[in-house]
DNA sequence: CAAGAGCCATAAGCTTTACCTATGGAGTGG
DNA sequence: CCACTCCATAGGTAAAGCTTATGGCTCTTG
């Protein structure tokens, strides 16, 4: 039985007549006629007898008629999933990104992005730079932010903005009367930095060098975001991203890092693993939203 | 999606390459690499990214890959099943019959349809006529057996047999010494019998008629096998039909009525409905039942 | 590096399916 | 008895679903 006959099958069982199945399906009487006549050959037994110009239903019809009619619904419901994933409404979007843009860029992408899309689902993964690859390999999530663009061959990383370093001050600490601070400045503090060998901290390094500046930070730590309860309670100055939203916290003063390095903001995607419909949406809203609050902390600053 | 695009994507999903499908399906690979490239031109989404000459499944086709699967289970379901409703593996039949029939020719009748047909289930109703024939035209039965052939006209009935009137001796009675019973034996008897009315009751008073005999029933019943329990408590003899197995219950003498009236028995269906390949089985299982029953007894006797 | 093996896509041609319009026959009701 | 409704048949078209033949990639192997 194939779907149509499925669908020619339900029609006249619902109609009642050949006729009225044939007004129902938007088809002449005639190819529905057929296609009854057509299904009973193949199916080697009658579905409805004939008797006075009239149809009815034999045992067999009425047999498998439950049967047809949900698989008849499970067809349509397919069909409506399918169109909703052409014209990209329907599917599960799963971005992984690292603390920062998870918290400044994915927001704002994720309120566009379900504004113009309602009826997908979305999922975000705050997660470190490695597992972040991991997951884009193994198809846990089809799109990654984060703050490098030193990644795997099979890793796709587009460079969509970039943003500088920012130092977090204890509230009253003396250098807080500046609006910005140099690496110079911060010569002789007690610093919380990155840990080295990890790419941020290479960068610092290097620029302080290039600056003829000795920096010795004397904490370190892995995600920008753990040094806020550090700074707060008094341990000493951050230098981290400038992407997160640092105001957000209490007991911080923020300046921006005058002259010194910056982090790419990258949009990772697995080489190995296509795009949907929905990935490449909420792709477009990432970038637009990174241009936003790049945009907005220029004009802010 | 036709359902034979589902089987083909389903295919591809399972194999993992168009030859591989093509394979499965014994159909040449051009024609599975048509298919698969017609439906997604008709989706309007890819549902493979073709790279290095192999096929990756898109996040779309990922999305829709347990519906189809679970559709075109489905689908095969119904093939199945259609194709044993050719066969007659498949349904179920129900017959209605009054008491006699339904307790000496039934078991028969479903004991070589089960063998036949393990796989299609069985009902059996035992009622009195006037509810065979609602449940015949409800189409809550599709197969009667009943005692008459005096039937509304939307009731077909084939007599299949007929069987004459049985008398129900208490255990020691006099008449048991003779083997066989006339209507004037009886008279001056207590009478157990069918209610005035009655098709048998009607029968039975116009053959005493006929031979100058007058009976007095001192006790009417409605179905012949509660006359059982009248006859083991000694309030007189039944006049029953003969077809019930009176046999099988202690305390009775069972002596054939000679020159008495005779029951039809009457396979009944409703014109206004079809019936299945499995009911006509049925149908021709009752028959046979029903001479075997009736062969037996005339050899028993 | 050349040859071979797999894999997928295209081309050309055929059969079946699914539809159309036009028409005929059978049953029902004013 | 005629109009109406219903189903079936006939004849024709477009698309679907196949086939075989062929060519272009990519990866492997000697």
């Amino acid at each position: 039985m194939r779907a149509r006959q499925l669908e020619v099958f339900i029609a006249v069982m619902r109609a009642g007549t050949v006729t009225g199945a044939a007004r129902m399906l938007n088809i002449s009487q005639p190819a529905l006629s057929q296609i009854v006549i057509h299904t009973e050959d193949e199916l080697g037994f009658t579905l409805f007898e004939r008797v006075k110009g009239r149809l009815r239903p034999t045992p067999e019809a009425l047999e498998i008629f439950a049967d047809a009619e949900r698989l008849s619904a499970g067809l349509e419901g397919l069909r409506r999933k399918t169109t909703d994933l052409r014209l990209g409404r329907a599917g599960l979007v799963r971005v992984a990104a690292s603390p920062p843009p998870a918290m400044a860029i994915l927001p704002r992408a994720f309120t566009k992005f379900r504004a113009q899309h309602p009826n997908i689902m979305l999922r975000a993964h705050s997660a470190p730079i490695a597992a972040i690859v991991d997951m884009l390999r193994a198809g846990d999530a089809s799109l990654g932010v984060a703050m490098d663009d030193r990644l795997p061959p099979d890793i796709e990383a587009e460079v969509i903005g970039s943003v500088g370093f920012a130092c977090l001050l204890p509230a009253g600490h003396a250098l807080a009367g500046k609006t910005q601070l140099t690496l110079a400045d911060l010569v002789g503090e007690e610093l919380i930095s990155y840990r080295g060998n990890t790419r941020p901290a290479d960068e610092l390094a290097h620029a302080a060098r290039a600056q003829g500046v000795t920096l010795s930070p004397s904490l370190e730590i892995d995600v920008s975001i753990s040094a806020v309860g550090f700074v707060q309670a008094g341990l000493g100055i951050a230098l981290v991203d400038a992407l997160l939203p640092w105001h957000q916290f209490a007991g911080l003063a923020v300046r921006p890092l005058a002259a010194g390095p910056e982090f790419p903001i990258a949009l990772l995607t697995s080489r190995t693993r296509a795009l949907s419909r929905a990935d490449e949406m909420m792709r477009d809203q990432i970038r637009a939203a990174c241009s936003a609050v790049l945009g907005g902390d220029r004009a802010k600053a």
